[in-house]
DNA sequence: ATAATACCGTACTAAATTAGTACTGTTTAG
DNA sequence: CTAAACAGTACTAATTTAGTACGGTATTAT
């Protein structure tokens, strides 16, 4: 459903605490806040670390803190560190994977051009709206949104 | 990773392969020139008649035809026959689906805001655009790539 | 030093999704 | 009436993803 990992949809809830609380937080205390179990929890941050979104202290009162302002992170950032580079298609996200079926390589050039299109949407979400209170149901701005849209409005939920 | 399934794939193989000879073609004819397991094949072609996408002709003679000019079949169209709305997150894709963690809802709305930046990418290609021959590597358009994209270039194979 | 705290790293298990296969039914042409 | 070709359902297998467990290392306080 073209979809992310539920991993990277945790840890745009974690890094808004973090973001939300300048300190610095533990493991334990980001899982109780959040409701999402501990060992999740440490298992996503540990890519968050090495892409550098975030600093770890070690030993007593120890923990995670964000690395940089919640304005300089955006989303394709966090995607990119949990999930490796924005790709729809697998042909262009790794030049080892052989396609399969060689037909349809001539049109990778054309899958870029959308993967770049996703990946410019990503990279124009930060943190730091992501944190912001978001008004919904939200106000139709390009309505280009095809008709499927409509279908399902009006009793959200989720 | 972001990606689209493979089912999805193989059906702009197929109707790319449908739109370069606007005959009717039978699923083993489809299946024997793209590659793809027949069976595969007849699976999504299925939805994509139901979406209007493709017709189908049934007994001696029959096959599928496309439905429509490929200038008037998005992307975003053909994934969403397959795979049903477009939703980066599974929150906005289904009032019944409840998150699972409260915290996140209250970013739906941020993240609906995603979702029509991608939903607006894939409008934006055609199947026309895909079938067309794809300059390759892509001249550089925005910039906006991540720093990561350029680890990879230089031996693309896929 | 010693002990407690909290991250680090790897391996493993289980669940969910996706891909692929098989089979039976229905429609159309000759 | 027979053969061609789609329609629909059910099932199996493979892959991916989520979640758990455990032993190790660094830092701080006593």
């Amino acid at each position: 459903m073209i979809k992310i990992s539920k991993l990277t949809d945790y840890a745009v809830v974690v890094l808004t605490q973090l973001s939300r609380d300048h300190g610095v937080h533990t493991v334990a205390h980001l899982a109780e806040s959040s409701g999402i179990p501990a060992p999740t929890v440490a298992k996503l941050l540990k890519p968050l670390t090495a892409a550098g979104l975030v600093a770890s202290h070690r030993g007593t009162n120890g923990g995670y803190a964000l690395n940089r302002e919640p304005e300089r992170i955006s989303v394709a950032a966090i995607i990119t560190a949990l999930e490796g580079p924005i790709a729809v298609t697998e042909c262009v996200s790794d030049a080892d994977s052989l396609c399969g079926v060689e037909s349809l390589c001539p049109m990778r050039g054309n899958w870029e051009k959308i993967n770049r299109a996703v990946r410019a949407a990503l990279e124009d979400v930060t943190l730091a709206d992501m944190a912001a209170p978001s008004p919904w149901p939200l106000p139709p701005a390009t309505a280009q949104a095809t008709a499927r849209t409509e279908t399902r409005t009006g009793e959200s939920r989720g």
